[in-house]
DNA sequence: TATTATACTGTACATATATTCAGTATTTTT
DNA sequence: AAAAATACTGAATATATGTACAGTATAATA
């Protein structure tokens, strides 16, 4: 994906505008209203600059053919990622990981949330999380004790809960007896702490 | 909001089905194509129908004008209802029940559903159903076994996994070995099936 | 230095599109 | 029984709209 100029930004910001407000896209007449450009090749040259840089879509020859692609879309953004917990590496928002998406509220979740994790093996049956089951993560290191975190030791991601038990030990806590706690030493040992929970989906 | 015809149904699935997938709405002969008619006059009656009874709005003189209103969008949200679960009576939708209210998409749960049953106690605790979670209640009767259900027996209300053991039998099993099972002998006693959970939601 | 991209104005035109009018027929409401 | 709503076909048309062409000018890139 290219870079986007200013103006060009402006363009983008009109369509998502006008399709908020009137739920469909505009013409070249409308963005040039709203801009203030007095020709519609000024709209015509800036959507096709858009289109060749990836953010819209132009369908020829039909009126109000523009379409933002979704990843570039931050107003209708309610499409969260769902991300599989595997047991080896950062769960990251790269479009490998991604399993599908969920169309969601963003107040959904009080705190706000970043994406679903998909829960992989029992280590947290008793807290109520199965197998399957859609963590709503809040990408945060602002953790408490306690709290049900997404935590990465070397390459391998747990959910567990956070225990802080000194300025350098943590305990991750399973919560199913058929696990062991997870000690870490600070000075000897790197915890990343990826983010928190703060819901979770699950469809039956 | 009047009633809507099965082939004014069709024009407004059509309409959504459209925005959706090309991100702007029809013309009247995109949903000629679509729905098979054969004169633009018969989507536009369809659309003058849809407005004048309020499920849609439409831009006069204006390329693709067609809004679909908010609380008539199936893919966008509702309302619905939070019921507490109270040891007794019946989980009506009678607003002295109603919690609050959520907001979420009406596909959000899979079969779709009604209102959430906040949960009460842990008698579900190991299928991962904790307390004051939120069962998405689907209302029906038509339930298998192992489907957890939201069941009424006389005044009592419980969620339990349903199992038909004979044509007089059913069980009702808690999934927590501190509770036992409920065994109900259909020719002496009254079950009520008030619906099944479809998914939940807890929010932490 | 030549080329390409950006950023416009202004005019013109083919066609995409909404919309009206004229019919026909069935069902529902008053 | 009359009126209104539903559910279409088919043709006609004014206009809304995309898009090409002719310019001008500046900044970025090769």
């Amino acid at each position: 994906m290219k870079e986007i100029t200013s103006q060009q930004q402006r363009v983008l910001d009109c369509i998502q505008i006008y399709l908020k407000k009137t739920g469909f896209p505009p013409t070249r007449a409308d963005i040039c209203k709203e801009l203030g450009f007095k020709s519609p090749n000024s709209a015509e040259t800036h959507l096709r600059a858009l289109e060749k840089k990836g953010f819209i879509s132009i369908e020829s020859g039909t009126s109000r053919g523009i379409s933002v692609n979704d990843q570039n879309n931050s107003f209708g953004r309610d499409e969260y990622p769902v991300i599989g917990l595997v047991a080896a590496g950062s769960p990251t928002l790269a479009e490998e990981n991604i399993e599908r998406t969920i169309n969601c509220p963003k107040s959904f979740f009080e705190s706000g949330f970043d994406y679903f994790l998909k829960v992989r093996g029992l280590s947290m049956k008793d807290a109520g999380i199965m197998e399957d089951d859609l963590i709503a993560v809040k990408k945060t290191t602002d953790v408490k004790n306690g709290d049900i975190v997404i935590a990465r030791l070397d390459d391998e991601v747990t959910v567990k809960f956070f225990n802080r038990k000194s300025s350098n030990i943590v305990e991750l806590e399973p919560a199913n007896e058929d696990f062991e706690n997870i000690v870490i030493n600070l000075e000897s040992e790197q915890l990343h702490i990826e983010g928190k929970s703060v819901g979770l989906l699950r469809r039956s």
